[in-house]
DNA sequence: TGAAATCTGGTCCGCCCGGTCCAATATCCG
DNA sequence: CGGATATTGGACCGGGCGGACCAGATTTCA
């Protein structure tokens, strides 16, 4: 309740909103690498999910301090949202990868590739960060669900394409039901189903592309 | 910290844990239905997950005050292990009734309406109590990934049953890539996407039936 | 009716939560 | 060098957290 001019940068301050790269003005520079300190705080709301992380967990894990962490990202929810926005094009861009890479190989190539990629049936019980935060929060934070819908949207995207059947309807359906199916592989992973088992049921399910 | 013989009934007295209906000595009954408030209390986890619901939320649905709650539940964790149990035993309850029930119909009948009821096209965005409790909590809280590995292993037998395939081990795998399907529908059913195209995603799938 | 047993509402506790503020420090520009 | 601008560490805040503890009300049994 001050009546001094107080800077509040985290809202108005034109410049060191959002992890700007290029200075404003001249001053300290920031003493830390921003992709560095985003992905620790990727992997500790991957680990324990949001709600169930602290402040002192984030900064702990990034290394910065509160008035670091504030300056850079603003609240908690802001490095979340941050942190899923990265998760997201890192993912789409590896599964373009996987989508547009073998074209020479048999028919459902890709789609199998990024099937097996999406559930990855070796991974941890950890899941995907992205459904572990729609699942969370999805209901109640609408820009979780927002970046939860273009995500999702991105994925059915390239099975469809990779698909490319005749009939473009059908295969968007199909593509949705692959990613579906990519999903849900991940709770019965995150629950305690073996590796191989998952694989098995991905095997199994493979007359979603041969209808 | 007094040295007078503390009571302590929620975690030592033989008589009033776990939401025991029988009395087993004199004094006062307890002013409350049991099931309703464990149902109370399942309604809020549902919709606010477990980490975000706050010991007043809990007390507030289920009508009864710090005191009743801990000599019922004897904590958070607890209350929430009654209502996932709960919820299990409802859910495969229904959904046995599902797959023994149309027994004339043409084959496939009864898998498709288990899919349907499992992936619940028509319902909000809450999806399904035990998978947002496995996703948020299953990695860190063992008894609930234990519930959930129970609860998943249920829905697997009914829909291998349902199968009734001659080669089990392959109506074993068919099962699971059907719960998997099922399960993931709830994921970009609660990220937005609209009842009539997970319904029609879901048909699109129906290759998995017919390999 | 009195003693024992149990439930109930309310209060209190220590701790940690997310978030703010400020003085000190470091850097850039002129 | 000196002033302007940013970043940094750390103290601080009000509030809510999960849980403990009573004193009183209510019931059963002897």
């Amino acid at each position: 309740m001050t009546t001094r001019p107080t800077q509040k940068p985290a809202a108005g301050s034109g410049c060191g909103k959002a992890h700007a790269k290029a200075q404003c003005g001249p001053g300290r520079p920031r003493g830390y690498d921003e992709h560095e300190v985003l992905s620790a705080a990727l992997q500790v709301f991957w680990r324990q999910g949001y709600e169930a992380t602290s402040l002192d967990d984030l900064t702990g894990a990034m290394g910065l301090s509160r008035s670091s962490f504030y300056a850079a990202f603003g609240s908690k929810q802001g490095v979340l949202i941050a942190a899923l926005k990265s998760y997201s094009q890192a993912a789409l861009s590896a599964l373009r990868d996987l989508s547009d890479g073998p074209a020479n190989g048999p028919e459902g190539t890709s789609v199998r590739a990024m099937l097996a990629a999406l559930a990855d049936p070796q991974g941890g019980p950890r899941g995907c960060l992205l459904v572990n935060c729609i699942t969370e929060l999805a209901p109640h934070e609408e820009e979780v669900a927002a970046i939860g819908r273009k995500h999702l949207q991105g994925v059915e995207d390239l099975f469809a394409a990779a698909l490319n059947r005749d009939d473009p309807d059908a295969a968007r359906d199909k593509a949705r039901a692959l990613s579906a199916l990519a999903i849900g592989t991940l709770t019965l992973r995150k629950s305690g189903l073996p590796p191989e088992q998952i694989s098995k049921a991905l095997e199994a399910a493979e007359g979603i592309l041969t209808s």
